[in-house]
RNA sequence: GCCCCCGUAGCUCAGGGGAUAGAGCACCGCCCUCCGGAGGCGGUGGCGCAGGUUCGAAUCCUGCCGGGGGCACCA
């Protein structure tokens, strides 16, 4: 019997005493079945007689013990305590526990997804890096969370385009193009450009590609450095994202936006709201009326777009190209942004709670020997993508920046990340799942097969029962962590399932010793095994990190 | 000055109003005759401060203290 069956009957239970005339209350929405932390508080533990109590104006435990007694009653369910203020503990019979495996084993890579979010068409734009330098640490972070968000809400049936918002019209590439064309000329970099290793490798490739360049007059040189410039630097990004496991459905440019004439629509469509007014020779959005700390200016006095208008006419092309739900995630450095974005989406005429959502994410440092990693662009001493996977690799990048919430600045120690132990939380769970792995390769050797028709019932101990309902978690876990665009969710889930793994290991012997026969029990664990091993792979696939079969 | 985020164990972090606040690391003591010891078991140790809401607050609200970030006709 999984949680969700669970509730079901919980609710059937709660109608059936109401329909007896019992009870005088409905069921809230926020009830809920959870796994006691105390296990002698038994399988599951609900709060709904505690909910009703205020409803129903009766008390928590008199409510309790008159479900309790039905409840009891229902099938797979071995006993119901009343505890606590009015708590009522649920034991079920072995038999439903243990089906929890087959379940799992026979959803095998669906176990886990859910249709909550089906029919919604989502773009989930992230990274969005301008293409003045590779791409650094923070961004990084938004690549893997972005990512592993983009899998959860698909594992809800979501609809969901990545978008990385491709900014090549700005007045940073104009920095950029400079600093290219003068370094490729021997001169030094100019006083607002960009310094670091890759200009001069970015400069030179280019130079290399088209060594004609040179003699090309200086505002020729800008207008070549800047397309081919971006250019490269662009490929690079993308190609580091690639082999981060990263890549995205929509890469889209800023200029299109202008090429089309799509920030002249916006503006028109502003206008026709009402929300637009002129003063001091520029074009203003009245953001204030919605919310915003001031007004915004759309065209600058000198006539030229400013930014802000990009991200009108932007917003409207991805409402326009049918998404229900725009949602960004930015670094929490663009906080101010949220305010002027939703009341841009007002002034369009939408319901900001509806049709956009802002995540923000806090920063990154790295730590090596103790000490912040100093970062930055400007810099020239980079803490790129590269980097950080030259450093601990891949698995071990995307595990570290997806495992904290996004709400809190993290530390990342590069020492720590890089070690090959168990210090290491994504070994911990990697090596659960090589463990069980090499296992079930054990057992198919020794000619043993898992049966159709397991005797799950065997399945009574301690250890197996915690097993079992950490896997039966395992659905809720994902639906609650696409629904908070909570990533790391996932991977405490993914840590505490290896750990219970580990102490079913250690209590109970799954392969048949010596020349002892393989008997139903052996068969049961094996699914047990099995569906373990399912779970394990599901999650890590929702983080992206690989599920290896030996390490 | 205004705005946003964060203060939980020695360290790094979980904890969607519920029962005795969890995990890893570190430290101390244990467990290998056979499935991967990259494992398991036990111990030490904590909600920044003060109010409020609630049957019940780490969680929600207010104020204060401490840390980080942001407040352009820059992008």
């Amino acid at each position: 019997m999984t949680p969700d069956e669970l509730i079901a009957a919980v609710r059937t239970t709660v109608a059936d005493s109401v329909a007896a005339g019992e009870l005088d209350a409905s069921v809230p929405a926020d009830v809920v079945v959870e796994r006691p932390k105390n296990p002698e508080h038994g399988d599951y533990a609900t709060n709904v007689a505690l909910r009703l109590a205020k409803s129903a104006g009766r008390p928590a435990r008199e409510i309790a013990e008159l479900l309790a007694s039905r409840l009891r009653a229902a099938p797979g369910i071995e006993r119901v305590d009343v505890a606590g203020p009015g708590f009522l503990n649920i034991t079920l019979a072995a038999a439903a526990l243990g089906a929890t495996a087959k379940v799992v084993v026979e959803a095998g890579a669906q176990f886990g997804h859910n249709d909550t979010l089906h029919g919604q068409r989502l773009n989930l734009e992230f990274v969005s890096a301008n293409p003045t330098g590779p791409v650094h640490i923070g961004a990084v972070r938004w690549a893997a969370v972005g990512d592993a968000l983009a899998r959860l809400l698909q594992a809800c049936g979501a609809d969901v385009t990545r978008e990385y918002y491709f900014n090549d019209a700005g007045s940073q590439i104009e920095r950029f193009a400079r600093t290219l064309r003068e370094v490729a000329n021997g001169r030094p970099v100019p006083e607002d450009g960009y310094a670091g290793a890759y200009i001069d490798e970015v400069a030179a490739a280019v130079v290399a590609a088209q060594p004609e360049i040179l003699s090309l007059s200086p505002d020729e040189q800008l207008e070549a450095f800047r397309e081919h410039g971006v250019e490269r630097m662009f490929d690079e990004i993308r190609t580091s994202l690639a082999d981060f496991g990263v890549v995205f459905d929509v890469y889209f440019n800023e200029r299109d936006l202008h090429t089309r004439h799509e920030l002249d629509d916006a503006l028109k469509r502003l206008r026709e709201q009402g929300n637009v007014y002129e003063a001091d020779d520029a074009v203003w959005l009245r953001t204030t009326d919605y919310g915003d700390d001031r007004d915004r200016v759309l065209v600058r006095g000198n006539g030229e777009w400013t930014y802000f208008a990009a991200d009108c006419a932007y917003y409207l092309d991805k409402r326009q190209r049918g998404f229900d739900k725009v949602v960004i995630m930015l670094g929490a450095d663009h906080h101010g942004y949220i305010k002027r974005l939703r009341a841009m989406a007002t002034c369009f005429g939408d319901d900001p709670d509806r049709t956009l959502e802002i995540l923000l994410g806090q920063l990154v440092n790295l730590v090596k020997d103790g000490e912040p990693v100093r970062m930055s662009k400007r810099a020239g001493t980079l803490i790129v993508l590269a980097d950080l996977v030259d450093a601990i690799g891949v698995d071990a990048a995307r595990y570290a920046l997806v495992r904290y919430s996004a709400e809190q600045s993290i530390d990342i120690d590069i020492d720590l990340w890089a070690q090959q132990t168990n210090d290491n939380p994504v070994y911990y769970v990697q090596y659960a799942h090589a463990r069980l792995a090499s296992l079930l390769r054990n057992a198919r050797e020794l000619g043993i097969e898992r049966s159709a028709e397991p005797d799950l019932g065997l399945l009574s101990t301690d250890r197996e029962a915690d097993l079992l309902g950490a896997l039966g978690e395992f659905p809720r876990v994902v639906a609650s962590g696409a629904e908070l665009r909570a990533p790391h969710r996932i991977a405490h889930y993914l840590e505490a399932l290896a750990g219970t793994y580990h102490r079913f290991y250690d209590a109970c012997r799954v392969l048949p010793m010596g020349d002892e026969e393989a008997t139903p029990l052996t068969d049961a664990r094996l699914w047990l095994c099995e569906a373990t091993r399912v779970v394990l792979a599901n999650g890590l696939g929702l983080l992206g990190v690989s599920a290896p079969g030996r390490m």
